[in-house]
DNA sequence: GCAAATTAATGATTTATTCAAG
DNA sequence: CTTGAATAAATCATTAATTTGC
């Protein structure tokens, strides 16, 4: 297969830095964690997809070097768990505002939130901006649901006051819940939490393979 | 127009003195809460999201159309930017680890892709990400109609080598997979690009808006 | 009463759509 | 029209809560 190759041929000296480590890319060590393609090296197949897929050579999941674990299987204790996990405090706010009417925090704001709920428990930025995407998506979920299977039942809810006290905030765009003609805000999002040290590679040779692959797939 | 809503105003009296159990409780039903390692419930401290907030020198957005862009989150518009506008150089290079098998690079990647990039034109991390999301999708979609409007005329013998070719690296068939837990490579996402301006924000005391309003529904 | 098995929620990712710059 | 950017919908995966068998 022709496809494949080792990235230095064409770009010479381009990820000249070492892949290993992934379990870096995962903070916290879930456990699990297929692939690797460390093993790779294969030789003359650059890019070995056979690693990628399902490395069989090592059913060694996480191929990292970290053997915290392993013959423990345990749940997962102690540090870094795996996902984030609200305390009461933090919901609470959440909802807070998502009541006063936020449905898509920017990241500046994120940030800040985040910040605050920081005091409460360990929390990322990512966690507020899921937290935000997927309650707006379940809140309308429930009430597409709820409007099917129930008439439309007069909602007076108190709400409204609050909406009402919101909508005065910015340029009267307040979108209700779904009237809104899908105007679209440009928010930026898309990066990473963890803390990439940009600071290392350098010394790789350049036969790294940036292949990870993932057959996501579903 | 604009008043925004100030976060505090619905602290008030919220958090303050209020336990977080009698509302919160209510609210999300999360099966129950046993947890509560932490016990720091008793103490926890209010809230205060006035250091969420920012001075808000900007009630700008909101009078002025002088400005949309410049420092609201709205629009994107960062500062003399508009959208990435890839060289050739970097096509090439996302091209061929597209057809190296990548599809979705994980942070670390997509950190060292960019940087690599950078080389040939400016470029942020996140154009790395919705490149290749786009990309992915995009092909998908040809792939589709390709498939449809081909069946008519399946003359092309070519491609099915090809697919075969590819099948082992990219495209969607890849996994192969059929006893591998395969659990999902852990991705951490989300975050700003666009650099908040840590700059200001240090005084916090404004009052940043924190319902900045989106209307982004649909 | 407890712990494995089940179920309900919900955090985290991926995929599909949509919008808009050029 | 092409495609970068962004959001929403669909999924996946894991943990909390509940049930069940002893």
């Amino acid at each position: 297969m022709g496809i494949s190759m080792k990235v230095h041929q064409f770009a010479r000296g381009f990820w000249e830095h070492e892949p290993p480590s992934l379990s870096l890319g995962c903070k916290r060590l879930r456990p699990l964690a297929p692939k690797l393609n460390t093993t790779n090296s294969d030789s003359i197949t650059p890019f070995d997809l056979k690693s990628f897929i399902r490395p069989n050579s090592g059913p060694r999941k996480l191929g990292s070097d970290d053997d915290k674990r392993d013959s423990t299987p345990q749940v997962e204790t102690h540090p870094g768990g795996t996902r984030w996990n609200p305390t009461q405090e933090q919901i609470g706010i959440l909802e807070m505002l998502y009541r006063g009417g936020m449905r898509t925090p920017n990241a500046q704001q994120i940030e800040q939130i985040a910040a605050q709920l920081g005091r409460y428990g360990k929390i990322e930025g990512k966690n507020v901006f899921y937290w935000f995407q997927n309650h707006k998506a379940r809140e309308r979920q429930k009430q597409k649901r709820d409007s099917l299977g129930l008439s439309h039942s007069p909602r007076s809810t108190q709400a409204a006051s609050i909406t009402t006290t919101i909508t005065l905030d910015s340029r009267g765009e307040v979108e209700r819940e779904g009237d809104s003609p899908y105007k679209r805000k440009c928010r930026s999002w898309v990066l990473e939490s963890l803390e990439l040290e940009e600071g290392r590679e350098g010394e790789g040779d350049g036969t790294l393979e940036l292949f990870p692959l993932h057959p996501e797939g579903r």
